[in-house]
DNA sequence: GTGAAAGCGCTAACAT
DNA sequence: ATGTTAGCGCTTTCAC
């Protein structure tokens, strides 16, 4: 009849003043225990509920933080928005989602409308310009993930020293002609990966050819296998694993084994063990990146903009089934110790924990 | 300085009434044109942005909806959350995303905590009791999609249908012993389609024998392949397409091989042409189901609970590689035309359009 | 066509 | 330890 019942409703009931009431909720030690179980109690029985936009209207509080992902349906955002969400849900924070097609404008638009009603957001693998994030950080809290603008709060998945490992991997099974299969263009990981590669592969001679996957599809990938193995090279490290996926039932289709013609490593981890062979990759924390950006937005609630900081979490190679040693007789490489990079130690069977 | 801009200042600002500023944007017509525009010249000037939580709080509407999954990160509900999400961003309301992890009281708590701050719930296949299912649709404004109580709000992905499809066309294939590997038991669809293939199997003299993923994962389902090739079927429905996808890795490691040995269909059409063979499967609009859903909440803003209906999309067969004549060489079986159901008019390539 | 005033449900000084 | 009061930003009668 009277519908869900108001703090002022419970406070006539029992007699007592609205702030009695709302302090039983919010702040339970400044009351006599009897009065908060009083409150508690009632509150229970009349099936209370605190209203979230009034006390956000009162407190400037949002109780919510807004995510926005460039596309829900691709296997790395889920794992990540979980993450998020439960981490939040346990701060007391619910979540926003948003997708943004892979669209800047509508990326921009989102992040606007959403801004003013939440605690802060969270943007992951922004397609927007530089030089509209640093605006964008500069008037709103929001915490980016896989965007890398200096002064602006960050939090990368590094996969370049995984990304080394993978090479060297390769290089010691004997591979010298090597595909780099990218992703997204715009798409920060992306072009860490794509410059992981070509620097490695420039300091140590091997050979590298690249490709690129457009839109970042299993199909696309699936019909580049063709000139991926045409053009010669012995093992491919894919954007992610979505694309060697693609590319290995490119491969089957003409015949090209894996790992015997040709080694794939993946990047990601999302797939698994769901492939066959199992696929190589390099494994990524997305959950831990996810909740460094939720906390990041519950500290320090006051301020209009996050203070830069760049965050970030390293990937670790995970081989599996698809990278054998190079078909021709060409001999294995070993690489020169001395070499600035790490040759051992981030190879691993299951990712590290969190934070 | 003074951070973001309210009514009141810009009505200051421009001399007028902070009510004749709320009515450039929410009752334009209400006003002379001159005064709309010269109100939205302001604001824009000055950066104004509507506080959703005022608005909220004043109107009683929330501008937002909730959406409620078991686990965001089973492929079956990106696609979901997505449209969702898209559909309801051209309706002008945000979206809550929760995550119950498969837990009924994580999911009764989340609806009772969201409930009261939005438009309304979509709570897609609830692990709920049909009782309390019932009792909170009678107080709150919910959609179910994929959960089946009398008098609620529910929008269903139907496969029956589908599913006698592919029993007749297994059956035209030659096969005789059929598996059904069921996904979670508390699950609708699960229900749904274990009871169309008992029910056709009985009516067509076809043996069929049951099997259970749990979890219902790849690994669950690929560990169970085994046991599946043992029973003797010559092919096998699965819940959906991950299982499906399981069994196909269990069976090739047992060398069984697909669809030579055994036919393999899937359910939802999670997975496209990424298996090989490529999967064949049940296609299922989620799409359609979840613009429904939020379309139903949009409606009749004002009540305090949902109108029950049952509305359906039903699912088609898409035959893609996995499914062949049976292997032994028992004679294909025509079935009999007059028995009631449709024995073709539902196979096609593509899933249907909206509606 | 526009203004004045009240109020949505809650919290936060400021009393007491 | 609790009550009083004012006000968050917006919409909405009701006047004019």
């Amino acid at each position: 009849m009277t519908g869900r019942p108001t703090i002022t409703q419970l406070a006539a009931e029992l007699g007592i003043a609205p702030s009695t009431v709302s302090r039983a909720f919010t702040r339970p030690n400044l009351l006599k225990p009897e009065t908060v179980a009083l409150v508690q109690k009632a509150a229970e029985a009349a099936g209370y509920v605190p209203n979230h936009h009034a006390r956000a209207l009162s407190t400037g509080r949002a109780g919510a933080i807004g995510l926005i992902v460039p596309d829900i349906a691709n296997p790395f955002f889920p794992p990540l928005v979980r993450a998020a969400q439960n981490y939040a849900s346990d701060l007391g924070l619910s979540v926003f989602l948003a997708d943004t097609d892979e669209d800047p404008n509508r990326e921009d638009r989102l992040i606007s409308r959403m801004a003013p009603q939440v605690e802060g957001l969270i943007v992951v693998s922004s397609r927007l310009a530089s030089s509209r994030i640093r605006q964008i950080a500069d008037s709103q809290r929001v915490a980016f993930i896989n965007r890398d603008v200096p002064e602006t709060y960050r939090v990368l998945l590094d996969t370049t020293a995984a990304i080394r490992s993978a090479l060297t991997h390769l290089a010691e099974l004997g591979h010298r002609r090597i595909a780099y299969v990218g992703g997204p263009p715009q798409s920060w990981a992306n072009k860490q990966r794509h410059s992981a590669v070509d620097n490695f592969t420039k300091a140590h001679a091997l050979e590298v050819m690249h490709f690129s996957a457009d839109p970042g599809t299993y199909e696309a990938a699936k019909a580049l296998g063709d000139s991926v193995a045409a053009s010669g090279v012995t093992a491919v490290i894919a954007f992610d694993d979505v694309i060697a996926h693609g590319l290995m039932g490119g491969f089957a289709a003409a015949g090209v084994e894996v790992p015997k013609d040709v080694s794939v490593i993946g990047c990601d981890d999302t797939l698994a063990t769901t492939t066959f062979p199992a696929l190589s990759t390099i494994a990524v924390n997305v959950g831990a990146a996810a909740r460094r950006a939720v906390a990041a937005l519950s500290e320090n609630p006051g301020s209009t903009s996050l203070t830069g900081a760049r965050v970030i979490f390293e990937g670790t190679l995970v081989l599996r089934g698809t990278t054998g040693p190079v078909r021709s007789a060409s001999s294995p490489l070993t690489l020169e110790p001395e070499l600035d990079y790490p040759t051992t130690g981030s190879v691993q069977v299951r990712r590290g924990s969190d934070s």
